[in-house]
DNA sequence: ACTTATTTATGATCTAGGTCATGTTTGAGG
DNA sequence: CCTCAAACATGACCTAGATCATAAATAAGT
């Protein structure tokens, strides 16, 4: 989807500084949001407090349809995770870019589709393997998005997050997988070898 | 999507007996398939063995798209777990019906919207939750399926294998929860209230 | 009504990973 | 080049739930 084209077509963009909430869970759905610039985490928290990040968005990309077409109230929150400028696009022009705009319906089934799957793995990985197997997934798994030579710019605490695991169990995790070579660190960052 | 259009388009009906495997993990997709009559359940097996259900599709529904649209192989075995009569679409007949077919790439959205809300859900609760409150949540879900009155045909082997827990932790967990009165429990079956 | 297989149940351990406490290192901002 | 906050690190526990063993209760087939 090309987001000129929404912006072309009249909808209004609003900016998100760093840190602020674009909704939370409970509320009625009434938009999905298409991202011009910045970066925003899904994050569902515990009666306890813990935190789980369902998954992070970027320029470019969309949220929130799921519970708009599913009508149901979010799960979780979403933050910017940077200062960011969102475009809310309300149900009736959802539908309408889905009718009309050409390719956009295959490209949102593509979408959904590969938004299962890294849930499936996830899924799997969270009820099935031990720390250390769920930590290298999710490790191999950020590196599809980079060059070999760059670093992940993620935090021990982030990769907790992510995985259902706890800091102090990555950070052991990670020096484990380390020594026996499955992957490499540089200065404490992931390097893709 | 109506089955029997798909029998008018002359598609073959493939008859897999209780217990056969339609497709394992590491196959390469090359069809969706429609459940004329029969479940199947999907299921990933860990390294040692354990399994976890990750989803279960009964007649009527279909399964196996997001492999397929997303070209990656197979992460999941799928059993028919009764004699089933299911009919295979390849992926050229596939992209037909959701450009020809009125409101089929809008009900598929739909329905990959519903799964990937599932999926955030048990996410949340693996990554997040306690043995119970999963088992709850777990159950919960379940009932919305059926009448009150009715009882949930499972075993506490399959909820131990949708939840990640252990036999020996559901049976446990069950009657916590059954004594503090959050399920009702009628000869070792779950009723709905 | 038997016989056999599956499912449920319960007690006794064991252990991975959480929790807690207390540093040390790194890096951004003045 | 300092300062201060965030990120990383490590040791010492502790506990939820896995594992193991064994048996009772249902269900299913003949």
């Amino acid at each position: 989807m090309n987001i000129q084209k929404l912006i072309d077509k009249g909808l209004k963009l609003k900016s998100y500084p760093k840190d602020s909430v674009i909704y939370e869970p409970g509320m009625q759905p009434r938009y999905v949001y298409f991202i011009k610039s910045g970066e925003v985490r899904m994050v569902t928290v515990s009666d306890e407090g813990k935190e789980f990040i369902q998954g992070v968005f970027k320029t470019g990309q969309y949220f929130g349809e799921p519970a708009l077409l599913t009508d149901r109230p979010y799960l979780a929150f979403t933050i910017a995770s940077r200062d960011s400028q969102i475009i809310s696009v309300n149900k009736e022009d959802f539908f309408k870019l889905i009718e009309n705009e050409p390719n956009f319906s295959m490209e949102l089934i593509r979408n959904l589709s590969n938004r299962l799957f890294y849930k499936s793995m996830m899924l799997e990985e969270l009820a099935s393997e031990k720390a250390d197997h769920r930590l290298l997934t999710m490790i191999n798994y950020l590196l599809t998005d980079i060059k070999a030579g760059e670093n992940l710019r993620v935090t021990r605490q982030e990769l907790a997050d992510m995985t259902g695991l706890r800091v102090e169990t990555v950070i052991r995790g990670m020096k484990l997988l380390a020594g026996k070579g499955l992957i490499k660190t540089v200065k404490g960052k992931i390097v893709k070898v």
